[in-house]
DNA sequence: GAATAAACGAGACGGTACGTCTCGTCTTATG
DNA sequence: CATAAGACGAGACGTACCGTCTCGTTTATTC
């Protein structure tokens, strides 16, 4: 099978096209409104007012203010999480953990808390989220593990997403849950504490 | 001065007294509709309707639903969270984070992780579960690391906050972004990869 | 007969007696609120907060807050109709009705027609206006009219009660449906209409 | 210029245009619901219920349940009142106010009895039924009476709105504050003593 | 260049939950 | 025992937002 029909591209689809310019200016308009009111007060009525684009066309490529949501925060933000690679795990952990702090620090920091929580009474958001947020920065932190195991800096007896979840877990545990500081020394204090393990000697 | 402060007790209001009966009717009826319906599809109507307490009544004892959850929430569960205290920091850690995992994995956890949802959007709420919820929980963990350090079975050159973050950030990390599982054996993992690190040797 | 029976004066009755205080200050706050705020926005509560007198007391003696308000509206007017009589019809007529069109005129006639707005929807209210309000004036038009049939002024082949609705019918009908003037050059105006008929020579 | 100004018929405006089944069914509903259950005892959610129309749409077009009953109510009755014009000023009169009496004693003469008592309290709804209910009725009257005087049948020296207040006043005195009869036979005896008037010769 | 087709903006729509308000009843402690 | 204070159950109110629909318009492909 040499991957099949492909719908869309030479498609030429007869009638008019979607508006390109709508597309943007939606996700424009939701991307501010999270930022200026929360996830939660943000209506479609003034997304569409913003925008310009009439409610319907909202409701035909989207199917609801949520999923709008998510498409404008991961259009708005970098969504590809950078894998330092320095040859040291620690380091990488280390700077992997900063920027997740960072970004959480960030005014997308709270937008991105109040999808995580819509997500739990949302499946299609939590899925979305999951595939196109979490699952990306997971990868960067696979990666930073079997490099640090290749390279003997690493037990071997440890579960891989066991470590992922001690490196990555207290970030989003204190954005979520608390109101601790999400600074750069404490992403280092975590990934000192996480190699190094809690037990004297 | 003999008379302690303490306004309330023989204050001996007047007028009709609140209903206790009300208050509870209200919190069993929220508790039950959270775990049936979800906390976001549950109702003040409904809550009024299951309770046969007037709507006008709710609202004047809670601003709004979120807070008769919250309340709800706290008095159907076991508030207290238990200190082990079997003379190990590790197995202390084990049993509390075993109990946070069965808790998460239960019917009330779906409705702890909607309610830290909300609390994204409501900042009444957040500080409500932190002071309620997550402080106890938090305390216990202090007070085994106290334990531990006192026994010298733990590093001294890093701070308490973040241990406990080590140790109970991966559970809510699992229970509100992703879908792994939240049994005893990966509590006992997760506490074994924080006591003894990372790192290689 | 020296006045009769009477069951309460000497019933000398058990417990506490009615106290005639809070009578008179309930009807005194709903006279009030009634000029201020009108009749339907006029709320037990307030009668009840500004009379100091507790709302179960209110309900213990009248029905609902319109029993009220005719009882406090009734006590608040100077309720007996005056009978002029001065020998001619015509002028008892003229002077009857001027008294009308003042009161409807002044600050108690717009709570009179509220009155007998609200008794559109509530039929004690109309029986208990008809027969404190409406009857008393009616009698002195009666008596108007007998004396003036004994004189042999007026007609003797017109029923009373028609002859009353002719002096005392536009009166109403100016108050309650149009906005047209209720001063006395009008009520002069209607009696003379009324006395000399409609139709020429 | 042969087009005249009229601004809207070509106007096609943009957007949904207002749901002319939806406007009629909420008058519909409204109707029988007065009818049925009386003006006060109506409400919006049950007129929104029985017309199959949103509460909000309801509210997006009228200001209150009062402002859909007083248009409900014109559009259920024949609004246009007739008028006789049978070549004498008493026999017009006669069959205008037997008409009255008529629509009185009839299922909508209570309707209309409390609608004009909720005008006492609602300045709007007075206006409204004035302009569209009790105008039209009173242009009748000065018809009868202008084509009455003209003809030499009525005085001159009499105020033409006097004079339909005596020919109409009474009927509405009878219908809101008294239990009297409204009955033919009444209306010919108050146009009878109206006209001939009430002194003796 | 006319016909066809789909997407578009504007905005009205049905539905539903919200939080407020008033009514008339009740439950206390007080006089 | 009547009272004042005030909490209570019931239920209507008017508002807000959701997601759908119905217009007339615009922008493309197809004939």
């Amino acid at each position: 099978m040499t991957k099949t029909v492909d719908p869309d591209p030479p498609a030429a689809r007869v009638g008019r096209p979607r508006s390109e310019r709508s597309r943007s200016e939606v996700l424009r308009a939701a991307s501010d409104l999270m930022r200026e009111v929360g996830l939660r007060a943000m209506t479609t009525d003034e997304i569409a007012a913003r925008s310009g684009v009439g409610k319907a066309t909202i409701y035909k490529w989207w199917p609801n203010k949520y999923a709008v949501a998510v498409e404008a925060f991961l259009a708005a933000m970098d969504t590809a999480a950078a894998d330092p690679d320095t040859g040291s795990a620690e380091r990488d952990f280390r700077l992997a953990l900063r920027g997740i702090m960072q970004f959480y620090r960030g005014p997308n920091g709270r937008v991105f808390a109040q999808l995580i929580g819509e997500a739990q009474s949302h499946p299609d958001i939590a899925a979305e989220l999951r595939h196109h947020l979490m699952q990306p920065r997971r990868e960067v932190g696979r990666a930073i593990w079997d490099r640090g195991v290749a390279r003997g800096e690493l037990r071997t007896d440890i579960d891989r997403e066991i470590a992922v979840d001690l490196v990555f877990g207290p970030a989003m545990y204190r954005l979520l849950a608390t109101d601790a500081p999400l600074d750069a020394e404490t992403a280092d204090a975590i990934v000192a504490a996480a190699m190094r393990g809690l037990a004297a000697v």
